[in-house]
RNA sequence: CGGGGUGUGGCGCAGUUGGUAGCGCGCUACUUUUGGGAAGUAGAAGUCGCAGGUUCAAGUCCUGUCACCCCGACCA
């Protein structure tokens, strides 16, 4: 009998997230410190997993790490106008250090756009030094009002890129590479979270950014989750910070630049995107574990030849397949098929005496829960067998994520029909509104422009709220 | 920043008109168990968020304070 220790997602989606987060073992409260979380092991090689696949794709579009300090000199946020205004409230500053107040404080980065730019400044002279593409690893601190484990903490941990580019067209390719080569096909290919991508209105774009883009995903209850976001700066820093260089006519240019970032959030999507009552569920290429083995005996004896079977079903698996055997003697084989579901092992396998006796094993897939995807087969070509499984869970996790969001998305002509649609899902709209329309809309029914998709009709049609033909749509949701 | 809530063994909670702290889970040991969240027996574990105050006596009443959580507006 399942014990009700998470909520249904049905009565109360928010606390159905943090009791996932809390039974999966992946965070702790830090409590002492406000707003921040304690990455536990198990979400922490989650992190790991996420950086893995990231970092990969960043490294294959020719861009290399390095790091900047974690302090900023407070002086340097102000150089730009806008960025300082959209940052201020939330940057932590230290004023002291050793109980002597610092002749200037230094802020707490809240990204690093500004630490960056004025090195970029120093090192970048001639046309010959650009692109400069560069990635950080790093912890930011955003001092939000409201927060929750993953998508919103004090401290985050993210990637940030910042490069620049000696054209805007060289930078606007850029900015889309990394919305498009490295971001989409992460959260496609790995996490197995379909997104959609476009560019972010004005309202929405970053501070300080000639335009922003985007990638938005829908999270169960139909709101959206922007999961990173791809920066054109245009000249803007590179003029606050001076990043000057000469081209091929020995003339002094301004430079180009871009930044682009996804967060721990990331793992906040990964949970909303796919769990469900039974706790955690995680795409298998992304899954720090792939395959819990559970051994069943009774006596020693069994307990031997059990074993000795287990071994030689997982010989082969090194290298191919993720696994663990949980031999834990204390605890029963049914309460470790129910903790191994709470955290989201992809596959589970069950080797008791039976299956000694008959060459088979028991064999259950996490995306279906409970006794409903458990079968027994052979344990003659098991190994190919949990390969394909794996593979065909990574599809159907995507598929199933993807049939959900087109099943929430609607089209929408009026703003009765808008109203409606955001509160299950996306709306798309045509839309000619100014910034101030949308934020009427935003105050009327919370909902947002997530994003204007690249993917536009070929007609066009009436903007659902001035009534002005337009031939742009925009896709409006409610948003974590 | 507005609204609400909570601080009591590791976790979740109870604690009556004030009388010196209890329950469930977990933990430790042993025994019997183990194919969908096992049971028995015996144990260990709490300056009741903090600081004042009232009182013979405070987890409980008063004042102040701190922290965290949840909901909302703002943000990766």
């Amino acid at each position: 009998m399942p014990k009700d220790i998470i909520t249904l997602r049905a009565k109360d989606y928010s606390q159905w997230y943090l009791d996932i987060v809390r039974n999966a073992d992946l965070a702790d409260y830090a409590e002492v410190v406000r707003g921040c979380i304690v990455f536990k092991p198990t979400g922490y090689a989650i992190w790991e997993a996420i950086q893995r696949g990231l970092d990969e794709r960043i490294k294959e579009t020719g861009h290399e790490n390095a790091y900047f300090p974690l302090l900023i000199p407070k002086s340097f946020l102000t150089k730009e106008a806008e960025h300082v205004e959209g940052f201020a409230p939330e940057v932590a500053e230290v004023t002291r250090v050793g109980g002597v107040d610092l002749a200037e404080p230094y802020v707490i980065r809240p990204t690093s756009e500004t630490i960056i730019g004025h090195f970029y400044a120093q090192w970048v002279h001639s046309w010959r030094d650009l692109p400069l593409l560069i990635n950080q690893w790093a912890n930011v601190m955003r001092w939000e009002m409201r927060t929750r484990p993953f998508l919103r903490t004090s401290e985050f941990l993210w990637q940030e890129g910042h490069t620049v580019h000696a054209t805007e067209a060289e930078a606007e390719e850029e900015t889309l590479k990394i919305l498009n080569d490295v971001y989409v096909d992460f959260l496609e290919k790995e996490m197995a979270v379909p997104v959609l991508r476009g560019r972010k209105t004005e309202k929405e774009k970053f501070a300080g950014a000639l335009r922003t883009y985007a990638i938005e995903a829908m999270m169960q209850d139909g709101r959206a989750l922007q999961a990173g976001t791809s920066h054109n700066l245009g000249q803007n820093f590179a003029r606050a910070f001076d990043i000057k260089f000469t081209d091929q006519n020995n003339t002094s240019q301004v430079a180009w630049t871009t930044s682009w970032g996804v967060s721990t959030r990331l793992i906040g999507a990964l949970i909303m995107a796919h769990s469900d009552d039974e706790g955690l569920v995680l795409p298998p290429r992304l899954a720090p574990k792939q395959v819990v083995v559970v051994p069943i005996y009774k006596t020693p004896d069994e307990r031997v030849r059990v074993l000795e079977a287990v071994d030689k079903i997982t010989a082969d698996w090194k290298g191919r397949i993720r696994f663990r055997v949980d031999d834990r003697d204390n605890l029963s084989p049914g309460f470790k098929y129910n903790e191994w579901e709470l955290k989201g092992i992809p596959v589970r396998v069950e080797v008791g005496p039976r299956d000694v006796e008959k060459g088979s094993v028991a064999l259950a897939r996490r995306d279906v829960p409970g006794k409903a995807g458990k079968e027994f087969v052979p344990q003659e070509g098991l190994t190919e067998r949990i390969e394909a499984l794996l593979a065909d869970i990574q599809t159907s996790l995507f598929t199933r994520a993807l049939a959900f969001r087109n099943d929430h998305t609607v089209e929408v002509s009026s703003m009765g029909e808008l109203k409606e649609a955001v509160e299950t899902g996306f709306a798309r709209a045509y839309w000619a509104g100014s910034r101030e329309d949308e934020q009427k809309i935003q105050d009327d029914l919370k909902a947002t422009i997530r994003v204007i998709p690249f993917d536009q009709p070929e007609k066009s049609g009436k903007c659902i709220l001035t009534g002005q033909e337009t031939g742009q749509q925009v896709v409006f949701a409610r948003a974590y």
